[in-house]
RNA sequence: GGCCCCGUAGCUCAGCUGGAUAGAGCAGCUGACUUCUAAUCAGCAGGCCACAGGUUCGAAUCCUGUCGGGGUCACCA
């Protein structure tokens, strides 16, 4: 049940009916009316502005619109109360025995109240992390492991069919900076001396990787030249390092739905295909390219290249697809990539980038622009750098040095729940400061652990009350739920599924994060109170009616707690100690 | 220089397709526990929403410009 969807309804039905009786005049449009919880409780529970957004439309004054709608309004059983205040808001009463009757519907759903079907059923495509893979994943890369796999967990939530998908960049030179760097290390094995020039990746982590290829072709590619060795150990490496990097994934619980290989768009005609497309569109031609603004690379000069047009979909500059030597740009395969995403048919795209790669997001939606008609809507969404804390200090990250804090090494330390939650509690174009110490500190200072308190201590009273089932407690007489910390725990939950929606629609995983701490917040409250005042506690042995309501009440915020974990991918703790 | 993101309390940040007196945590001050976890709670104090214009009945939110911080610019991927 969402209670704002519903009374939204009901304000629509009450509006047509206004103009059906000829008091507003027909041909309004009703997209811009919105039920809100007010800023202000005092208001009331439910505030809609629809006396101000059609006052100008319909030439009248919204004080007018807002009598006339109040009185339809207040016909409706749910609504106590229809108040026009300020300058044309009308503020809503709503009968306690809806908040009340939430419980039974959220302890009857249990983790699954909230879920909505404002996907329709949508098929939306979330590609995110898709590394190069030439090493480990570091904590950069961490955050979009996180924040992909939330946002796919919450839009399936919200009624889309999701497919988490990432896109191997096999195909590239860095591969062959792979594939020399574990020759080296396997030359090491072979006891040769080696030294890592320029260009080669000389992490610890190739080593086994060599021996490996070692063990695995004897001294076959000792001193031979590149031509003998560099497919085979491009393919070996690769695998190798997707092998890791899959191990990584599954430290903090992402999983992929598919992996797809850029190499294996080669020598199919599919990127040729696809340019051929564009070329159709007369999208593609010959040309060289304005010298960039701002100083010039040293070395740049003007060169005649295959051009895409991408300027006529917003971009600064048309982008070359193909190399002055005839080779694909990284781009060509990229944008046959997207054609293979929209021709397997998703209805939505979504890709998550780290922040570096902004100025690629222009061209990639030009780019999915054309080739889909401007029928496939694509979101980039860029998550901004970690900034590692310990002890305080920032902790500088080089590659050069060393000092490259890798994802399983933050995991290790505090845990693939701490990880995710923190990475989750910013939104994504925000910059994160992630500190160890913080991560595991128990207090309010710390939201994991604040809201990981708030589902244990739920537990930890049921397991008081002797655990009582959640079919027991839908029998709860819960119209007892009247105190006002009660009511007001009890309109946090019926904000969920509203919340759950709006944060799916705007693509914002951290939006649940932020709920979950006022939720354990307001529940804290309540359970404070039953210490300053002995009446509000949770079980009272003499009023077991009263307690079956107050634990079905608490159950029902532990279930929202556990979906909301839930879609960031967070395990609930039942107790803390 | 062009483009993108950010600028909200001393600090770290929320702020809903524009809505009423701009919110939370930390730090500071004052209090609260014989009890279901005080690992918590209540209260006080703290603001030119970077700045200047504009659109609007109404702007932290949308538009333009300026300033400040970060990212980015290529036949690299």
């Amino acid at each position: 049940m969402n209670l704002f969807a519903e009374i939204k309804t009901v304000v629509l039905e009450k509006l047509e009916a206004l103009v059906a009786a000829g008091t507003l005049p027909e041909g309004l449009s009703f997209a811009n009316v919105t039920v809100e919880p007010p800023r202000d409780a005092l208001h009331g529970d439910l505030a809609t502005n629809a006396a101000m957004v059609l006052a100008k439309p319909a030439k009248m004054k919204p004080r007018d619109i807002a009598e006339a709608l109040a009185g339809l309004l207040a016909e409706d059983a749910r609504v106590l109360s229809a108040d026009v205040a300020g300058p044309g808001f009308l503020n809503l009463r709503i009968d306690p025995a809806i908040y009340q009757g939430l419980v039974g519907d959220i302890l009857a759903k249990g983790t699954d109240f909230g879920r909505s079907n404002i996907g329709g059923g949508r098929t939306v495509n979330v590609e995110f992390v898709s590394t190069n893979p030439t090493g480990p994943l570091h904590v950069g890369h961490t955050r979009g492991a996180v924040f992909g796999d939330a946002l796919a967990s919450l839009l399936d939530f919200a009624g889309y069919k999701v497919t988490r998908e990432y896109v191997i960049n096999d195909g590239g030179s860095q591969i062959d900076a792979l594939a020399r760097s574990i020759y080296l290390r396997y030359l090491e094995a072979h006891g040769q001396a080696v030294s890592f020039p320029e260009g080669v990746y000389p992490g610890d982590y190739l080593i086994p990787i060599g021996q490996a290829l070692k063990d695995k072709v004897g001294d076959r590619y000792v001193d031979q030249p590149e031509a003998v060795w560099l497919e085979d150990i491009r393919n070996y490496g690769t695998d190798a390092m997707m092998d890791i990097i899959r191990d990584d994934l599954a430290l903090i619980g992402v999983k992929f739905d598919h992996f797809f290989s850029e190499k294996s768009l080669y020598g199919t005609g599919k990127i040729e295909a696809c340019l051929q497309a564009l070329d159709d569109k007369g999208l593609i031609y010959q040309g060289k390219l304005e010298p960039p603004k701002g100083k010039l690379p040293d070395d740049w000069e003007a060169r005649e290249q295959t051009l895409f047009k991408s300027t006529d979909f917003g971009d600064d500059a048309d982008r070359p697809v193909r190399k002055s030597d005839g080779a694909w740009t990284y781009f060509a395969p990229d944008i046959a990539y997207h054609h293979d995403k929209i021709l397997r048919g998703f209805d939505e795209l979504i890709n998550v980038f780290g922040a570096d790669h902004g100025g690629y997001v222009k061209r990639l939606k030009a780019v999915v622009f054309a080739l889909s008609d401007g029928k496939v809507p694509l979101d980039i969404k860029l998550c901004q750098l970690v900034r590692l804390f310990k002890d305080g200090e920032p902790f500088k990250m080089s590659k050069r040095a060393g000092t490259f804090v890798l994802m399983r090494d933050v995991v290790e330390q505090v845990g693939a729940d701490v990880t995710r939650f923190v990475m989750l509690t910013r939104k994504n174009d925000a910059p994160l400061d992630f500190d160890f110490a913080k991560a595991l500190e128990q207090s309010k200072d710390n939201p994991v652990f604040y809201v990981q308190y708030a589902h244990a201590r739920v537990c930890s009273v049921l397991t008081k009350a002797d655990g009582p089932s959640d079919s027991s407690l839908q029998k709860a007489d819960t119209s007892l739920l009247t105190a006002p910390a009660e009511m007001a725990l009890l309109k946090k939950l019926a904000e969920w599924p509203r919340l759950a929606e709006l944060a799916a629609t705007h693509h914002e995983p951290h939006r649940i994060a932020f709920y979950l701490f006022e939720l354990a917040s307001e529940f804290h409250a309540l359970q404070h109170l039953g210490k300053v005042d002995g009446s509000l506690r949770f079980i009272l042995a003499d009023q077991p009616a009263l307690s079956q309501a107050r634990l079905a009440m608490i159950r029902s915020v532990a279930v929202v707690i556990s979906a909301g974990l839930g879609i960031l991918g967070v395990t609930p703790k039942d107790e803390m100690r």
